[in-house]
DNA sequence: GTAGTCAAGTTCATTTTGGAACTTATTTGG
DNA sequence: CCAAATAAGTTCCAAAATGAACTTGACTAC
Protein backbone atom coordinates (compact mmCIF):
# COMPACT_ATOMS: atom_id res chain seq x y z
CA UNK A 1 0.00 0.00 0.00
CA UNK A 2 1.09 3.51 0.65
CA UNK A 3 0.15 6.78 -0.91
CA UNK A 4 -3.31 8.13 -1.15
CA UNK A 5 -5.68 8.38 -4.06
CA UNK A 6 -5.40 6.33 -7.18
CA UNK A 7 -1.83 5.25 -7.02
CA UNK A 8 -1.30 2.66 -9.64
CA UNK A 9 2.41 3.17 -9.79
CA UNK A 10 3.68 1.58 -6.58
CA UNK A 11 6.83 -0.40 -6.89
CA UNK A 12 6.77 -1.59 -10.41
CA UNK A 13 9.84 -3.50 -11.32
CA UNK A 14 11.12 -3.14 -7.82
CA UNK A 15 14.77 -3.66 -6.90
CA UNK A 16 15.55 -6.96 -5.24
CA UNK A 17 13.81 -9.91 -6.77
CA UNK A 18 11.82 -8.46 -9.60
CA UNK A 19 9.15 -10.56 -7.91
CA UNK A 20 7.06 -7.48 -7.42
CA UNK A 21 8.52 -7.53 -3.95
CA UNK A 22 5.71 -8.98 -1.93
CA UNK A 23 3.66 -6.08 -0.90
CA UNK A 24 0.25 -6.54 -2.41
CA UNK A 25 -0.14 -3.14 -3.93
CA UNK A 26 -2.01 -3.28 -7.14
CA UNK A 27 -5.15 -5.08 -6.15
CA UNK A 28 -5.34 -3.45 -2.76
CA UNK A 29 -4.85 -0.05 -4.32
CA UNK A 30 -7.52 -0.80 -6.85
CA UNK A 31 -9.91 -1.83 -4.14
CA UNK A 32 -9.15 1.27 -2.15
CA UNK A 33 -9.04 3.86 -4.87
CA UNK A 34 -11.00 2.55 -7.81
CA UNK A 35 -13.75 0.90 -5.90
CA UNK A 36 -17.32 1.86 -6.71
CA UNK A 37 -18.00 1.07 -3.06
CA UNK A 38 -15.13 2.78 -1.32
CA UNK A 39 -16.89 3.10 1.97
CA UNK A 40 -18.06 -0.44 2.44
CA UNK A 41 -14.75 -1.74 1.25
CA UNK A 42 -13.02 0.15 3.99
CA UNK A 43 -15.54 -1.13 6.48
CA UNK A 44 -14.99 -4.68 5.46
CA UNK A 45 -11.27 -4.38 5.19
CA UNK A 46 -10.93 -2.89 8.62
CA UNK A 47 -13.18 -5.54 10.04
CA UNK A 48 -10.90 -8.11 8.53
CA UNK A 49 -7.75 -6.50 9.88
CA UNK A 50 -9.25 -6.17 13.29
CA UNK A 51 -11.05 -9.44 13.77
CA UNK A 52 -8.52 -11.80 12.36
CA UNK A 53 -5.73 -11.38 14.88
CA UNK A 54 -8.05 -10.93 17.82
CA UNK A 55 -10.04 -14.07 17.30
CA UNK A 56 -6.90 -16.02 16.62
CA UNK A 57 -5.63 -14.74 19.93
CA UNK A 58 -8.85 -15.64 21.74
CA UNK A 59 -8.67 -19.11 20.32
CA UNK A 60 -5.08 -19.60 21.37
CA UNK A 61 -5.47 -18.03 24.77
CA UNK A 62 -8.83 -19.29 25.92
CA UNK A 63 -9.68 -22.06 23.51
CA UNK A 64 -12.88 -20.34 22.51
CA UNK A 65 -14.11 -20.18 18.96
CA UNK A 66 -15.44 -16.98 17.57
CA UNK A 67 -19.08 -17.89 18.18
CA UNK A 68 -18.41 -18.80 21.71
CA UNK A 69 -16.53 -15.68 22.48
CA UNK A 70 -19.19 -13.62 20.80
CA UNK A 71 -21.80 -15.03 23.12
CA UNK A 72 -19.62 -14.35 26.10
CA UNK A 73 -18.84 -10.84 24.98
CA UNK A 74 -22.47 -10.13 24.27
CA UNK A 75 -23.48 -11.23 27.72
CA UNK A 76 -20.70 -9.17 29.19
CA UNK A 77 -22.37 -6.15 27.68
CA UNK A 78 -25.97 -7.23 28.07
CA UNK A 79 -26.21 -9.72 30.85
CA UNK A 80 -29.34 -11.78 30.86
CA UNK A 81 -29.71 -11.63 27.12
CA UNK A 82 -30.93 -14.64 25.19
CA UNK A 83 -29.42 -16.64 22.37
CA UNK A 84 -31.90 -14.94 20.09
CA UNK A 85 -30.57 -11.55 21.07
CA UNK A 86 -27.06 -12.63 20.31
CA UNK A 87 -28.16 -13.99 16.99
CA UNK A 88 -29.95 -10.81 16.05
CA UNK A 89 -27.09 -8.55 16.97
CA UNK A 90 -24.28 -10.72 15.72
CA UNK A 91 -25.59 -12.35 12.59
CA UNK A 92 -24.75 -15.88 13.60
CA UNK A 93 -27.52 -18.40 12.97
CA UNK A 94 -29.30 -19.64 16.01
CA UNK A 95 -28.22 -23.24 15.77
CA UNK A 96 -24.61 -22.18 15.78
CA UNK A 97 -25.25 -20.15 18.89
CA UNK A 98 -27.14 -22.97 20.50
CA UNK A 99 -23.99 -25.04 20.32
CA UNK A 100 -21.86 -22.16 21.50
CA UNK A 101 -24.06 -21.66 24.54
CA UNK A 102 -23.96 -25.33 25.31
CA UNK A 103 -20.19 -25.36 25.21
CA UNK A 104 -19.87 -22.24 27.33
CA UNK A 105 -22.13 -23.86 29.87
CA UNK A 106 -20.01 -26.99 29.79
CA UNK A 107 -16.92 -24.91 30.35
CA UNK A 108 -18.51 -23.26 33.31
CA UNK A 109 -18.47 -19.82 31.78
CA UNK A 110 -22.24 -19.47 31.81
CA UNK A 111 -24.58 -20.10 34.71
CA UNK A 112 -27.38 -22.58 34.65
CA UNK A 113 -29.88 -20.96 32.31
CA UNK A 114 -32.85 -19.47 34.05
CA UNK A 115 -36.08 -19.47 32.20
CA UNK A 116 -37.60 -16.61 30.27
CA UNK A 117 -37.63 -13.05 31.51
CA UNK A 118 -39.40 -11.10 28.76
CA UNK A 119 -41.68 -13.28 26.75
CA UNK A 120 -41.97 -16.49 24.83
CA UNK A 121 -39.71 -19.27 25.93
CA UNK A 122 -36.57 -17.23 25.90
CA UNK A 123 -33.75 -18.29 28.20
CA UNK A 124 -31.89 -15.64 30.06
CA UNK A 125 -28.18 -16.27 29.91
CA UNK A 126 -25.78 -15.14 32.59
CA UNK A 127 -22.05 -15.27 32.85
CA UNK A 128 -20.58 -17.17 35.75
CA UNK A 129 -17.85 -15.67 37.87
CA UNK A 130 -15.36 -17.48 35.68
CA UNK A 131 -17.11 -16.08 32.63
CA UNK A 132 -16.86 -12.56 33.97
CA UNK A 133 -13.21 -13.05 34.67
CA UNK A 134 -12.55 -14.20 31.13
CA UNK A 135 -14.55 -11.29 29.81
CA UNK A 136 -12.69 -8.76 31.88
CA UNK A 137 -9.35 -10.29 31.10
CA UNK A 138 -9.91 -10.44 27.38
CA UNK A 139 -11.66 -7.19 26.61
CA UNK A 140 -8.53 -5.09 27.02
CA UNK A 141 -7.01 -6.80 24.00
CA UNK A 142 -9.95 -5.72 21.89
CA UNK A 143 -9.83 -2.23 23.28
CA UNK A 144 -6.14 -2.01 22.65
CA UNK A 145 -6.44 -2.95 19.02
CA UNK A 146 -9.28 -0.56 18.48
CA UNK A 147 -7.19 2.14 20.02
CA UNK A 148 -4.25 1.17 17.88
CA UNK A 149 -6.47 1.30 14.85
CA UNK A 150 -7.52 4.84 15.61
CA UNK A 151 -4.00 6.04 16.23
CA UNK A 152 -3.81 7.97 12.97
CA UNK A 153 -6.68 10.16 14.09
CA UNK A 154 -6.68 13.05 16.49
CA UNK A 155 -9.12 13.06 19.35
CA UNK A 156 -11.37 15.41 17.48
CA UNK A 157 -11.31 13.25 14.39
CA UNK A 158 -12.12 10.19 16.44
CA UNK A 159 -15.10 11.95 17.85
CA UNK A 160 -16.33 12.96 14.43
CA UNK A 161 -15.82 9.49 13.07
CA UNK A 162 -17.78 8.08 15.94
CA UNK A 163 -20.63 10.45 15.33
CA UNK A 164 -20.77 9.86 11.64
CA UNK A 165 -20.73 6.12 12.03
CA UNK A 166 -23.40 6.33 14.67
CA UNK A 167 -25.57 8.29 12.29
CA UNK A 168 -25.14 5.66 9.64
CA UNK A 169 -25.93 2.83 12.01
CA UNK A 170 -29.00 4.54 13.35
CA UNK A 171 -30.19 5.25 9.84
CA UNK A 172 -29.82 1.59 9.04
CA UNK A 173 -33.10 0.81 10.75
CA UNK A 174 -34.83 1.83 7.58
CA UNK A 175 -33.11 -0.26 4.99
CA UNK A 176 -31.79 -3.21 6.94
CA UNK A 177 -34.06 -6.21 6.65
CA UNK A 178 -33.76 -8.29 9.77
CA UNK A 179 -30.71 -10.38 9.32
CA UNK A 180 -29.93 -13.71 10.83
CA UNK A 181 -32.36 -16.55 10.28
CA UNK A 182 -34.11 -14.70 7.50
CA UNK A 183 -30.80 -14.13 5.82
CA UNK A 184 -30.11 -16.63 3.11
CA UNK A 185 -26.40 -16.96 2.83
CA UNK A 186 -23.57 -16.36 5.13
CA UNK A 187 -23.71 -12.93 6.57
CA UNK A 188 -20.59 -11.40 5.14
CA UNK A 189 -19.24 -8.24 3.79
CA UNK A 190 -18.90 -6.26 0.70
CA UNK A 191 -17.66 -8.31 -2.22
CA UNK A 192 -14.09 -7.51 -1.50
CA UNK A 193 -13.41 -8.85 1.94
CA UNK A 194 -13.99 -12.10 3.64
CA UNK A 195 -15.85 -10.87 6.66
CA UNK A 196 -18.58 -13.35 6.73
CA UNK A 197 -20.87 -10.87 8.32
CA UNK A 198 -20.88 -11.45 11.98
CA UNK A 199 -20.49 -8.71 14.50
CA UNK A 200 -19.25 -9.13 18.00
CA UNK B 1 -33.09 0.51 18.07
CA UNK B 2 -33.84 4.19 17.99
CA UNK B 3 -32.61 7.07 20.01
CA UNK B 4 -29.04 8.09 20.49
CA UNK B 5 -26.75 7.46 23.42
CA UNK B 6 -27.41 4.89 26.08
CA UNK B 7 -31.10 4.37 25.67
CA UNK B 8 -32.13 1.47 27.76
CA UNK B 9 -35.75 2.45 27.87
CA UNK B 10 -37.18 1.39 24.51
CA UNK B 11 -40.54 -0.24 24.67
CA UNK B 12 -40.57 -2.00 27.94
CA UNK B 13 -43.78 -3.71 28.68
CA UNK B 14 -45.06 -2.86 25.25
CA UNK B 15 -48.73 -2.89 24.34
CA UNK B 16 -49.79 -5.86 22.26
CA UNK B 17 -48.32 -9.13 23.35
CA UNK B 18 -46.18 -8.24 26.32
CA UNK B 19 -43.69 -10.25 24.30
CA UNK B 20 -41.28 -7.35 24.38
CA UNK B 21 -42.59 -6.57 20.94
CA UNK B 22 -39.85 -7.93 18.74
CA UNK B 23 -37.43 -5.13 18.25
CA UNK B 24 -34.14 -6.23 19.67
CA UNK B 25 -33.32 -3.14 21.65
CA UNK B 26 -31.51 -3.99 24.79
CA UNK B 27 -28.60 -5.98 23.52
CA UNK B 28 -28.18 -3.87 20.44
CA UNK B 29 -28.29 -0.72 22.49
CA UNK B 30 -25.74 -2.16 24.84
CA UNK B 31 -23.46 -3.04 21.99
CA UNK B 32 -23.82 0.40 20.52
CA UNK B 33 -23.65 2.54 23.60
CA UNK B 34 -21.90 0.56 26.29
CA UNK B 35 -19.34 -1.11 24.12
CA UNK B 36 -15.70 -0.70 25.02
CA UNK B 37 -15.08 -1.00 21.29
CA UNK B 38 -17.70 1.28 19.84
CA UNK B 39 -15.87 1.89 16.62
CA UNK B 40 -15.14 -1.67 15.61
CA UNK B 41 -18.59 -2.72 16.63
CA UNK B 42 -20.07 -0.22 14.22
CA UNK B 43 -17.70 -1.41 11.55
CA UNK B 44 -18.67 -4.98 12.02
CA UNK B 45 -22.33 -4.30 12.36
CA UNK B 46 -22.46 -2.25 9.22
CA UNK B 47 -20.54 -4.90 7.37
CA UNK B 48 -23.13 -7.38 8.50
CA UNK B 49 -26.03 -5.23 7.45
CA UNK B 50 -24.48 -4.55 4.11
CA UNK B 51 -23.08 -7.90 3.10
CA UNK B 52 -25.88 -10.13 4.18
CA UNK B 53 -28.57 -8.98 1.78
CA UNK B 54 -26.18 -8.37 -1.09
CA UNK B 55 -24.59 -11.76 -1.09
CA UNK B 56 -27.93 -13.41 -0.69
CA UNK B 57 -29.02 -11.49 -3.75
CA UNK B 58 -25.92 -12.47 -5.70
CA UNK B 59 -26.53 -16.08 -4.82
CA UNK B 60 -30.14 -15.96 -5.90
CA UNK B 61 -29.53 -13.96 -9.01
CA UNK B 62 -26.34 -15.42 -10.38
CA UNK B 63 -25.84 -18.60 -8.44
CA UNK B 64 -22.48 -17.44 -7.20
CA UNK B 65 -21.26 -17.99 -3.69
CA UNK B 66 -19.58 -15.22 -1.85
CA UNK B 67 -16.09 -16.46 -2.61
CA UNK B 68 -16.82 -16.73 -6.24
CA UNK B 69 -18.30 -13.31 -6.50
CA UNK B 70 -15.42 -11.87 -4.54
CA UNK B 71 -12.98 -13.21 -7.08
CA UNK B 72 -15.03 -11.82 -9.91
CA UNK B 73 -15.40 -8.46 -8.25
CA UNK B 74 -11.73 -8.32 -7.47
CA UNK B 75 -10.82 -8.99 -11.06
CA UNK B 76 -13.30 -6.41 -12.18
CA UNK B 77 -11.32 -3.87 -10.24
CA UNK B 78 -7.87 -5.30 -10.82
CA UNK B 79 -7.90 -7.36 -13.95
CA UNK B 80 -5.04 -9.76 -14.31
CA UNK B 81 -4.69 -10.21 -10.58
CA UNK B 82 -3.86 -13.60 -9.15
CA UNK B 83 -5.62 -15.81 -6.65
CA UNK B 84 -2.98 -14.80 -4.18
CA UNK B 85 -3.88 -11.16 -4.59
CA UNK B 86 -7.51 -11.92 -3.98
CA UNK B 87 -6.59 -13.91 -0.93
CA UNK B 88 -4.45 -11.14 0.48
CA UNK B 89 -7.03 -8.44 -0.05
CA UNK B 90 -10.09 -10.43 0.87
CA UNK B 91 -9.00 -12.67 3.70
CA UNK B 92 -10.26 -15.88 2.15
CA UNK B 93 -7.83 -18.78 2.37
CA UNK B 94 -6.18 -19.76 -0.84
CA UNK B 95 -7.71 -23.18 -1.14
CA UNK B 96 -11.16 -21.71 -0.94
CA UNK B 97 -10.24 -19.31 -3.70
CA UNK B 98 -8.67 -22.06 -5.75
CA UNK B 99 -12.03 -23.75 -5.83
CA UNK B 100 -13.80 -20.49 -6.56
CA UNK B 101 -11.54 -19.78 -9.50
CA UNK B 102 -12.07 -23.26 -10.83
CA UNK B 103 -15.82 -22.84 -10.70
CA UNK B 104 -15.74 -19.42 -12.32
CA UNK B 105 -13.66 -20.90 -15.10
CA UNK B 106 -16.15 -23.72 -15.47
CA UNK B 107 -18.96 -21.23 -15.68
CA UNK B 108 -17.14 -19.35 -18.37
CA UNK B 109 -16.78 -16.20 -16.33
CA UNK B 110 -13.00 -16.31 -16.34
CA UNK B 111 -10.73 -16.75 -19.32
CA UNK B 112 -8.24 -19.55 -19.64
CA UNK B 113 -5.59 -18.61 -17.15
CA UNK B 114 -2.45 -17.20 -18.65
CA UNK B 115 0.74 -17.92 -16.84
CA UNK B 116 2.56 -15.61 -14.53
CA UNK B 117 2.98 -11.90 -15.17
CA UNK B 118 4.88 -10.62 -12.17
CA UNK B 119 6.92 -13.33 -10.55
CA UNK B 120 6.80 -16.80 -9.05
CA UNK B 121 4.30 -19.11 -10.61
CA UNK B 122 1.43 -16.74 -10.27
CA UNK B 123 -1.45 -17.07 -12.69
CA UNK B 124 -2.99 -13.96 -14.11
CA UNK B 125 -6.75 -14.16 -14.02
CA UNK B 126 -8.96 -12.34 -16.50
CA UNK B 127 -12.68 -12.00 -16.73
CA UNK B 128 -14.34 -13.24 -19.87
CA UNK B 129 -16.84 -11.12 -21.72
CA UNK B 130 -19.56 -12.92 -19.81
CA UNK B 131 -17.66 -12.23 -16.61
CA UNK B 132 -17.48 -8.54 -17.38
CA UNK B 133 -21.16 -8.46 -18.10
CA UNK B 134 -21.99 -10.06 -14.80
CA UNK B 135 -19.67 -7.66 -13.04
CA UNK B 136 -21.20 -4.62 -14.69
CA UNK B 137 -24.71 -5.85 -14.11
CA UNK B 138 -24.18 -6.63 -10.47
CA UNK B 139 -22.07 -3.77 -9.23
CA UNK B 140 -24.94 -1.27 -9.27
CA UNK B 141 -26.68 -3.24 -6.55
CA UNK B 142 -23.66 -2.87 -4.33
CA UNK B 143 -23.33 0.78 -5.15
CA UNK B 144 -26.98 1.36 -4.45
CA UNK B 145 -26.83 -0.17 -1.01
CA UNK B 146 -23.72 1.76 -0.15
CA UNK B 147 -25.47 4.91 -1.23
CA UNK B 148 -28.52 3.97 0.78
CA UNK B 149 -26.32 3.36 3.76
CA UNK B 150 -24.86 6.84 3.56
CA UNK B 151 -28.20 8.54 3.17
CA UNK B 152 -28.20 9.95 6.68
CA UNK B 153 -25.06 11.93 5.89
CA UNK B 154 -24.70 15.14 3.97
CA UNK B 155 -22.25 15.28 1.11
CA UNK B 156 -19.75 17.03 3.30
CA UNK B 157 -20.10 14.45 6.00
CA UNK B 158 -19.65 11.66 3.51
CA UNK B 159 -16.45 13.26 2.34
CA UNK B 160 -15.15 13.56 5.88
CA UNK B 161 -16.09 10.02 6.68
CA UNK B 162 -14.27 8.85 3.60
CA UNK B 163 -11.15 10.72 4.54
CA UNK B 164 -11.14 9.55 8.11
CA UNK B 165 -11.62 5.94 7.15
CA UNK B 166 -8.90 6.24 4.56
CA UNK B 167 -6.56 7.53 7.18
CA UNK B 168 -7.33 4.60 9.40
CA UNK B 169 -6.86 2.10 6.61
CA UNK B 170 -3.59 3.62 5.53
CA UNK B 171 -2.36 3.63 9.09
CA UNK B 172 -3.16 -0.05 9.33
CA UNK B 173 0.01 -0.93 7.49
CA UNK B 174 1.82 -0.64 10.74
CA UNK B 175 -0.14 -2.88 13.01
CA UNK B 176 -1.79 -5.30 10.62
CA UNK B 177 0.05 -8.57 10.45
CA UNK B 178 -0.45 -10.08 7.04
CA UNK B 179 -3.73 -11.81 7.17
CA UNK B 180 -4.91 -14.73 5.13
CA UNK B 181 -2.81 -17.85 5.16
CA UNK B 182 -0.91 -16.73 8.21
CA UNK B 183 -4.14 -16.01 9.97
CA UNK B 184 -5.18 -18.78 12.25
CA UNK B 185 -8.90 -18.66 12.53
CA UNK B 186 -11.58 -17.37 10.33
CA UNK B 187 -11.03 -13.81 9.43
CA UNK B 188 -13.99 -12.20 11.02
CA UNK B 189 -14.96 -9.19 12.94
CA UNK B 190 -15.02 -7.70 16.30
CA UNK B 191 -16.52 -9.98 18.94
CA UNK B 192 -19.98 -8.69 18.43
CA UNK B 193 -20.78 -9.42 14.86
CA UNK B 194 -20.59 -12.43 12.68
CA UNK B 195 -18.58 -10.98 9.84
CA UNK B 196 -16.17 -13.76 9.33
CA UNK B 197 -13.58 -11.33 8.20
CA UNK B 198 -13.56 -11.30 4.49
CA UNK B 199 -13.63 -8.17 2.45
CA UNK B 200 -14.93 -7.93 -1.05
C1' DG C 1 -58.87 -25.82 30.34
C1' DT C 2 -58.19 -27.34 25.85
C1' DA C 3 -56.78 -26.35 20.98
C1' DG C 4 -54.23 -23.44 18.17
C1' DT C 5 -50.52 -20.36 17.22
C1' DC C 6 -46.04 -18.65 17.58
C1' DA C 7 -41.35 -18.44 18.21
C1' DA C 8 -36.96 -19.91 20.96
C1' DG C 9 -34.10 -23.41 21.09
C1' DT C 10 -32.33 -28.08 19.56
C1' DT C 11 -31.16 -31.83 16.50
C1' DC C 12 -29.97 -33.86 12.22
C1' DA C 13 -27.99 -34.45 7.67
C1' DT C 14 -25.56 -32.32 4.39
C1' DT C 15 -22.61 -29.13 2.60
C1' DT C 16 -18.86 -26.16 3.24
C1' DT C 17 -14.61 -24.74 5.15
C1' DG C 18 -9.87 -24.43 5.69
C1' DG C 19 -5.30 -26.52 7.78
C1' DA C 20 -1.89 -29.58 6.31
C1' DA C 21 0.44 -31.80 2.97
C1' DC C 22 1.57 -31.89 -1.66
C1' DT C 23 2.69 -30.37 -6.47
C1' DT C 24 4.65 -27.39 -9.67
C1' DA C 25 6.75 -23.36 -11.41
C1' DT C 26 10.21 -20.20 -10.84
C1' DT C 27 14.27 -18.05 -9.08
C1' DT C 28 18.75 -18.22 -6.60
C1' DG C 29 23.25 -20.16 -5.48
C1' DG C 30 26.68 -23.24 -6.00
C1' DC D 1 23.59 -26.48 -15.55
C1' DC D 2 22.09 -28.77 -11.44
C1' DA D 3 20.51 -28.59 -6.65
C1' DA D 4 18.10 -26.10 -3.19
C1' DA D 5 14.77 -22.78 -1.91
C1' DT D 6 10.61 -20.26 -2.31
C1' DA D 7 6.01 -19.60 -2.97
C1' DA D 8 1.46 -20.11 -5.88
C1' DG D 9 -1.84 -23.15 -6.51
C1' DT D 10 -4.12 -27.77 -5.65
C1' DT D 11 -5.79 -31.82 -3.25
C1' DC D 12 -7.31 -34.20 0.71
C1' DC D 13 -9.85 -34.93 4.63
C1' DA D 14 -11.31 -33.94 9.21
C1' DA D 15 -13.84 -30.43 11.41
C1' DA D 16 -17.21 -26.90 11.34
C1' DA D 17 -21.22 -24.50 9.82
C1' DT D 18 -25.95 -24.23 8.65
C1' DG D 19 -30.82 -25.04 6.37
C1' DA D 20 -34.49 -27.67 7.42
C1' DA D 21 -37.13 -30.15 10.37
C1' DC D 22 -38.40 -30.84 14.89
C1' DT D 23 -39.35 -30.03 19.89
C1' DT D 24 -40.85 -27.35 23.51
C1' DG D 25 -42.72 -23.94 26.15
C1' DA D 26 -45.63 -19.94 26.55
C1' DC D 27 -49.35 -17.06 25.28
C1' DT D 28 -54.19 -16.43 23.00
C1' DA D 29 -58.73 -17.53 21.98
C1' DC D 30 -62.38 -20.05 22.32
Amino acid sequence: MSGPQATSDQKFGSPETAQDSDILPNMLDAKLWQNPCPFTFRINYLALLYNTPLYAWVQDTYGLKRHEYVVLYSLGLADGGSARDVSRTSGFPKNTLSRAVKRLELMGLIEQRTKAPGGGRRQALHLSEKGWKLFNDSVPAFEALEKQMLTPLSDGERQILFELMSKVVLGAEDWAGDLPQTATLDPDLDPVTDTKGETQ
